[in-house]
DNA sequence: CTGAAAGCGCTTACAG
DNA sequence: CTGAAAGCGCTTACAG
């Protein structure tokens, strides 16, 4: 059936040694010899059998990805990023949720145990945290792709500017002539919302803060709230996307105009912030370069370079319309985001 | 280091064979022993290497699923659907991406054929269907996720309802005393594009019909070109979520109302569906079930299974606010698409 | 009910 | 420059 190493062997007329030095590429082999090997396996169309090398090698080329849920918005970002990556290097990727519970923890621990990869690239490990130490104690690589801003210390991580990324969102309402802004955080444990209200209220201190949890619903409310009691503000940081969308639909209800009364920023920049109305100014998260740099240094890693420490990448403003440059400044072009984008290093 | 069947084995004074009788609960044992077994097993954290059993075995427990795109709207919805019911059944997932070109698909066929996994899901393979039945004649077992409208009969695949999904639409806009539609469609290629728009005239002839690119702007484009030759319309059809989006921005931008003056429908109820202005009635694609369907099938197959023909999954018309159940009907909750949603069989 | 042995398809010292 | 042999960690007839 299957072509194997010692088909190619006999019908070169060599031993499985030599194949296989062709085929790694290593040692010496005589140039007429390899040649010829080189042929019968393109003839055969050999090619290895991983499970095989891997077995004998004691390292499967592959690495693992865990993450919450594959369905959040900017969760696509981060895995393309990992897979062109982990592709470009030879290596196959294997992926694994936590969607259902302590069963998912046990199978994957399991699969981890079982050496089904040699790395593991993990995004939120939230209340597993403590496995996903465990795992890296018995031997196993781990790059963290930290966009709660955990700040674990216990393996490399790669995360984002969330204080700067506050203040940028800061800065640009500042220089718009705004001086009561509405914050609407994410939930508090995050350590990614104590840093984007820090860097915010560093340059534009508020005391209107609406404790959030990242959706359109908690962005919605934390603005009729604030309507419905009068208390005047005259722009929203939101902590994510969606709620910022919620902050639009509610202002758009009670009949405020954006940005002419009130300016909105967001934050991540998800795809969805080009469609809403009007198109949303954000603080974007470098999710594909974060998914990107993580797989490199967890291939590295693998390759024995040191482990590293934390990597932090900058976000970057993108200015739309719900935030422009100028107050009343008109219409921005918005449906580009790298063409508007507005960059603070 | 590394703990195997044989220290197993040895710690509870059995052989190899007894060991591996106990894991896999094949064959006669004695109850005592089995429980010993366990019991090392437990004590030694043993678990069995996956490289090894995969070559014993001459299969590794894995699927493989290959991609054009991670960044897709709807392609996290599919890719949750197909890892639960692959981690379920206790398989492995492994990503495969096609975008870089003739280098990835190289790549890919070489990890293939390296046996790295027993069977193949394929979303779109779109120039790279001949190499795709290429594998599935060398015996790889592929099912098909057919969000195109391709239709090849060369391995089973899982569709969507894109004829009844575009009538549908028709008989909203019908029922709601449309008579003028706009139908911004796809890729004329795409045999989904075809059934759309097929599905839809036989309900509601029109000839206004606009050959979009799936592109925001192909949708702004269609709507304001119709607006700048003066051509009567009373509703729009788009055969995507993102071209429905431009559409809406367009007629927004032209001071015409929506639904009053020009009611929109749009396709595939991605997320952003529920936060454009209005928020987006559409023809929703059962995305996570036919991720879901498509494992089923693949593991099914694998499991001895005969292989299954096309599995059509059907769509199911979402009702928002851009196409309410009747004219100026006032305003439908758009949050819940559950909710407000309308069965067609 | 249990075990010795062969085999899965490779890689890697070791010897020449 | 090349090969025989052991070994990676399992499973599976085969024999008892």
């Amino acid at each position: 059936m299957r072509v194997t190493i010692a088909d190619v062997a006999r019908a070169a007329g060599v031993s499985k040694t030599t194949v296989s030095r062709v085929i790694n590429t290593k040692g010496e082999v005589d140039g007429g010899t390899a040649a010829r090997v080189r042929a019968v396996i393109a003839s055969l169309g050999y090619v290895p059998s991983s499970g095989a090398v891997g077995l004998a090698r004691g390292s499967s080329r592959t690495v693992g990805m865990l993450v919450p849920s594959l369905t959040w918005p900017w969760m696509g970002e981060v895995l393309q990023g990992v897979v062109d990556t982990v592709e470009a290097a030879g290596y196959g990727l294997l992926l694994f949720t936590f969607n259902r519970g302590a069963d998912s923890v046990e199978r994957f621990t399991t699969q981890v145990s079982a050496r089904a990869f040699d790395g593991l690239l993990v995004v939120e490990p939230e209340n597993t945290l403590d496995k996903i130490i465990a795992l890296s104690d018995r031997g196993l690589p781990v790059v963290l792709i930290d966009d709660r801003g955990s700040h674990p210390d216990e393996f490399p991580s790669v995360v984002t500017t969330n204080h700067e990324g506050g203040a940028s969102a800061a800065r640009h309402l500042l220089a718009d002539g705004r001086s009561r802004p509405l914050v609407i955080t994410g939930p508090e444990q995050f350590g990614c919302v104590r840093d984007r209200l820090g860097g915010f209220r560093e340059v534009l201190p508020t005391d209107l803060v609406a404790v959030g949890d990242f959706t359109e619903l908690s962005g919605r409310l934390a603005v009729e709230q604030l309507l419905a009691a009068g208390t005047p503000f005259d722009s929203v940081f939101a902590h994510n996307d969606i709620s910022a969308a919620g902050a639009l639909r509610a202002l758009r209800a009670a009949g405020r105009s954006v940005p002419d009364d009130i300016a909105v920023v967001g934050f991540d920049d998800i795809p969805m912030a080009q469609h809403t109305e009007p198109p949303l100014t954000t603080v974007r998260q470098p999710t594909r370069r974060m998914g990107e740099t993580a797989a490199l240094m967890l291939l590295g890693h693998l390759g024995g370079a040191t482990a590293q420490e934390t990597v932090v990448l900058p976000t970057e403003l993108v200015v739309r319309q719900s935030a422009p440059l100028a107050a009343n400044s008109g219409p921005v072009n918005g449906s580009s985001a790298s063409a508007s984008a507005h960059r603070f290093p």
